[in-house]
DNA sequence: TCTGGGGTCCTAAGCCTC
DNA sequence: TCTGGAGGCTTAGGACCC
C-alpha cells in the first residue's frame, strides 16, 4: 500500500500538471511548459491560459480527450519493469517493420510510430527492441474503455489507446469535467499501471490538441474563451485533417500557422483543397467543430480488409495469388466473426517502388465466403495482366458491410443441401478451438517468400 | 529515409437511368 | 425518337488517422 502510495506520488508530481497543478490551476509558468518541450509561443498561449484562468475553469468543458501515453510501449513495459526509464522500441521484428510505438527517453532521440525499423535502430542504437503484444493491448484497452465507460455512456473509441468522452450528463453527480478527468487519470494509473493524459474543451478537435498539449501525464483546459488565441499560434499541421500534403497545399498559399487559415477566405482555401477539407479547414481554425461525440457501438463499421507486406518483393503470380488467397480468407473469417457480409471486393497490389493500385468489383450479392471474396479478388488480379511485376504487399478489402441477418440470402438451384456455407463455419469453430489457422487450404501450407510463414 | 496494417472519407470520371 | 441534365452507382486513387 505504501508503495502504491509512493508510486502515484512520484507519479503525479513528474506530470506536468500533475496533482498539485490539478487543484491550483493555474500555477503552470511558460517556463515550465518551454521545458516540457512546447514551442515557445504555445508555451506562452498555454501558460496565459492557465495563469488566467482563476480555480476550475472546466465547466462547460464537456468534451473530454483521453489519450493513453505511448500506449503500446507502456502496456509492454507492464510485463518488462525492468526496462523503466530507457529506451524501448515496440515494433516489427523484420527488416521492413515500422515503429508502432516508443518510450519518451527513446522519442528524445527522434524516434516516432510510423518510422522505418531500421532508421529508428539507427538514431537510437542503444534502445531495447520489444515485439508487439496484441492481445495484451486488446485486453488493457478494453479494461480502460470499461473504466471510462463507468464514468460516462457517451465514450466514443478511436483505435486502442483514445477515447472521446461527452461528460455533460455525468458533472451533477461526478463533480467538474476537470475533476471527472482527475479521477480517470488516477484510475487508469493506479488500476492499469500505466498513464493517460486528457484535453478538456467544448469541441472534439480542440480537446484532442489540448490532450496531445498536455502529454505526458497532464491534463490541459481550453475554456470556449481562450480557443482562438490557443489555436492561432498553432502549426496548420495541427488541425485535424491536415497531414503532410495538405500542409504543403497550405504553404504554397503562405499559411504556416492556425491563424493565418482562419483569417484566409473559406472560398479560397475550398479552391485549393476540395470543398469538404477547405471548408472544414475553415471551421477548424475558429475552434467550431459540429461533431458530437457518438457512442462507439453507434459507428457501424464500413469495411474490413487485410493487407501484407512480402518480406522480399515477390515476382512469381503464384506465390501473389497464394497471398490473395490467405488475406481472402482472413477477411472473411472477420466478417463472419462480426455478422457482417459486404458487396464490393477491392483487391491492392503494391509494386516494389511504392506505387499503389487498387481494382474492386461490386458483387451482385452480399458474402461472408472466403471463396467468394477469393473468386472475385484472384479475378481482378487476372484483369490486371501482369506478367514477372515486381510486387511489395497484397491486400483484400470487402466494402460496403451490411448485418449478415439484414440480407435475405438468395438460395441457388444447383447449390447443395450442405455447402462451402457450412464448411466456413466448421472452420471457424476449428479456429476458435484449436486457434486461428487450425484448418487452412493446403496451398497455404506452403513456405512463404522471405521466410516470412505462418 | 525508404516507408505496416486497418480503417474512413473525399474527389473525380465514366456510365446508366429517368 | 432524340437530347440534355440531374442524380445515383461504380471504380480508382489519394490523403489522412490511429
Amino acid at each position: 500500500m505504501g508503495q502504491e502510495l509512493a508510486r502515484r506520488e512520484e507519479r503525479t508530481c513528474r506530470g506536468k500538471c500533475g496533482k498539485g497543478s490539478r487543484r491550483g490551476w493555474g500555477r503552470v509558468s511558460r517556463r515550465q511548459l518551454e521545458r516540457a518541450g512546447l514551442d515557445p509561443a504555445v508555451a506562452a498561449s498555454v501558460a496565459g491560459l492557465r495563469e488566467h484562468t482563476p480555480g476550475d475553469a472546466s465547466d462547460g468543458c464537456t468534451v473530454l480527450h483521453v489519450d493513453m501515453d505511448a500506449f503500446y510501449a507502456s502496456v509492454s513495459l507492464l510485463d518488462r519493469p525492468d526496462l523503466r526509464g530507457k529506451p524501448v522500441i515496440v515494433g516489427g521484428g523484420s527488416s521492413r517493420g515500422v515503429v508502432l510505438s516508443a518510450t519518451y527517453e527513446a522519442r528524445r532521440s527522434g524516434v516516432h510510430s510510423a518510422m522505418s525499423m531500421s532508421r529508428a535502430r539507427r538514431l537510437c542504437p542503444g534502445a531495447v527492441v520489444l515485439p508487439p503484444d496484441p492481445d495484451r493491448y486488446a485486453a488493457v484497452s478494453a479494461a480502460v474503455v470499461a473504466l471510462l465507460t463507468s464514468v460516462t455512456p457517451v465514450v466514443e473509441q478511436l483505435g486502442m489507446d483514445e477515447a472521446f468522452l461527452d461528460v455533460s450528463g455525468a458533472v451533477r453527480r461526478s463533480g467538474t469535467p476537470l475533476q471527472i478527468a482527475t479521477e480517470l487519470r488516477d484510475r487508469v494509473a493506479d488500476e492499469q499501471g500505466i498513464t493517460c493524459s486528457v484535453g478538456l474543451a467544448t469541441t472534439k478537435a480542440v480537446a484532442k490538441l489540448a490532450s496531445g498539449r498536455a502529454k505526458p501525464d497532464g491534463a490541459l483546459v481550453v475554456p470556449a474563451d481562450q480557443v482562438v488565441p490557443f489555436l492561432h499560434p498553432l502549426p496548420t499541421s495541427a488541425l485535424w485533417g491536415v497531414g503532410e500534403r495538405t500542409q504543403e497545399a497550405l504553404a504554397r498559399l503562405g499559411l504556416h500557422t492556425v491563424g493565418q487559415v482562419a483569417h484566409t477566405p473559406s472560398t479560397t482555401l475550398r479552391r485549393a483543397l476540395g470543398d469538404a477539407l477547405g471548408s472544414s479547414m475553415h471551421e477548424l481554425a475558429w475552434g467550431r467543430d459540429p461533431r458530437p461525440v457518438v457512442t462507439s457501438a453507434a459507428v457501424a463499421e464500413k469495411s474490413a480488409g487485410a493487407q501484407e507486406t512480402f518480406a522480399v518483393d515477390v515476382d512469381d503470380p503464384e506465390v501473389v495469388l497464394r497471398e490473395v488467397l490467405r488475406m481472402s480468407e482472413r477477411v472473411a473469417r472477420h466478417l463472419r466473426r462480426d455478422g457482417h457480409v459486404g458487396r464490393t471486393v477491392v483487391l491492392v497490389v503494391r509494386f516494389a517502388d511504392f506505387t499503389t493500385v487498387t481494382r474492386s468489383r461490386t458483387l451482385r450479392e452480399a458474402t461472408d465466403s472466403g471463396r467468394d471474396v477469393y473468386a472475385a479478388a484472384a479475378a481482378l488480379w487476372a484483369a490486371m495482366g501482369l506478367q514477372r511485376a515486381r510486387i511489395r504487399l497484397v491486400g483484400v478489402r470487402v466494402e460496403g458491410l451490411v448485418d449478415a441477418d439484414r440480407v435475405p440470402r438468395q438460395l441457388r438451384l444447383d447449390e447443395p443441401e450442405r455447402g462451402w456455407r457450412e464448411a466456413d463455419r466448421a472452420v471457424d469453430a476449428a479456429g476458435r478451438r484449436f486457434g486461428s489457422g487450425a484448418v487452412t487450404p493446403a496451398s497455404l501450407l506452403l513456405p512463404r517468400p522471405g521466410g516470412k510463414g505462418r
